[in-house]
DNA sequence: CGCCACCTTAAGTTTGCCTTAATCTGGCCC
DNA sequence: GGGCCAGATTAAGGCAAACTTAAGGTGGCG
């Protein structure tokens, strides 16, 4: 996925495109209002990232002139000002989402995600761990170019635990990914499936953290 | 982007001029095919959506006039459900897509971000997945050159998955493709038509993805 | 009017996955 | 070192998803 990042602030700018492309996104940059909207055209990236406070222009202006070039791209506004009517104003004028500085580039990233999946674009959504790539609108997944094939409940473990590499999900998170409310389970499913997982792919691919739950990971 | 309307239908129109416009469009408006002609010769649309069921002429005459005036504007065709059959058979004449009432807004709009795109990168009404072609205007389906022949419902599943190939669509996202609202159905039909298609083509052409969809995949 | 193509149902069959549960392994603390 | 506990491994049965096939209905077209 093409991710256009509008954001004057050069170190924050920095910080989330790496963040970005170590995720797996094709990031480009623009600092100004005006090289945004140019780029905009250019490049059609799927997400456009727009930080409200630029230095030439006023954001929600240049989210109206990307509008009015039928530019269909989901827009994600960042805004330091934590007040309510720039937020509005920023909706209003065709905004997808929006988040307040400071955030977590978790968050950021939940976001955009929401964004893939809500555009239903996802044409290259993919996460990278490691050598292994996940695509989550194929279901593929690979490793060094080599297809994996996965069943439905092993895509969504290692989905879930691919979203958030180094993150630690116990048991019970990963079991909530797997059964809708209700359908509680009680054995060692979730166990059975990493076992298959590890299997398929490489077993240090899956870090145990004995007594807590499991971790996606570089070997190391 | 330019768009012109040429619709009759007065409440419809306003309908689809009033969610362009919204969306960033300019948007021009005829009621009969004359008026239409002659506004496309003048104001140069980059699309022209056509009502097929005009009360001055026949919409395919419209169309053909259009092309040999040397209009190269892409066509989008609207046409209602009961002569679709009898009127897409005269369309070669340079359609580039078409959609039949009743039709959701969000549709058209993906249409014609399509068209857009497709505008943009100088492309012809035309998918290609593998040595599979498939024709958007003609409904023609041909692989390795071998023409194949494909009913209604069968071609508009096709396009839904060529459209966005190695994507996976739930079955229900392909019955919203082929049942336009309230007359929902409750059987396996998208599961008989796949395997018509793949019958038709060749098996592999389409891929399960159990518990989640289908999707197609290149010729392997 | 009657044929033909296509669409929809529905029933029967196949296939692959998920879960269960029983057993095994290895770390950890006493 | 011995026992305990968390996690790993394995295999089998059951079940639901998907496939296949065929029959009945509908509408277009000659």
């Amino acid at each position: 996925m093409r991710i256009l990042l509008i954001e004057d602030d050069q170190s924050l700018a920095d910080g989330i495109a790496t963040a970005l492309r170590h995720t797996g996104y094709a990031v480009d940059r623009a600092e100004t209002g005006a090289a945004g909207i140019s780029l905009a055209q250019a490049a059609r990236p799927d997400v456009i990232i727009l930080d409200l406070g630029l230095p030439d222009m006023d954001g929600v202006d240049v989210l109206k002139q990307l509008r009015r070039k039928s530019i269909s791209s989901s827009v994600l506004i960042l805004t330091a000002r934590d007040d309510l009517p720039s937020k509005i104003g920023g909706l209003d004028a065709g905004a997808d989402d929006y988040l307040t500085k400071p955030f977590a580039v978790d968050e950021l990233l939940a976001r955009l995600r929401a964004l893939e999946r809500r555009a239903g674009l996802g044409l290259s959504a993919e996460i990278q761990v490691g050598d292994v790539s996940i695509n989550l609108a194929s279901h593929e997944v690979t490793r060094a170019g080599e297809s994996i094939k996965l069943s439905r409940r092993e895509f969504t473990l290692l989905r879930a635990l691919a979203e958030r590499p180094g993150h630690i999900l116990s048991r019970e998170q990963l079991e909530d990914k797997l059964y809708s409310w209700g359908e509680e389970v009680a054995s060692n499913t979730v166990d059975v499936h990493i076992h298959n997982l590890r299997k398929k792919i490489y077993p240090e691919f899956i870090q145990t953290i004995r007594g807590v739950g499991y971790k996606l990971g570089p070997a190391k």
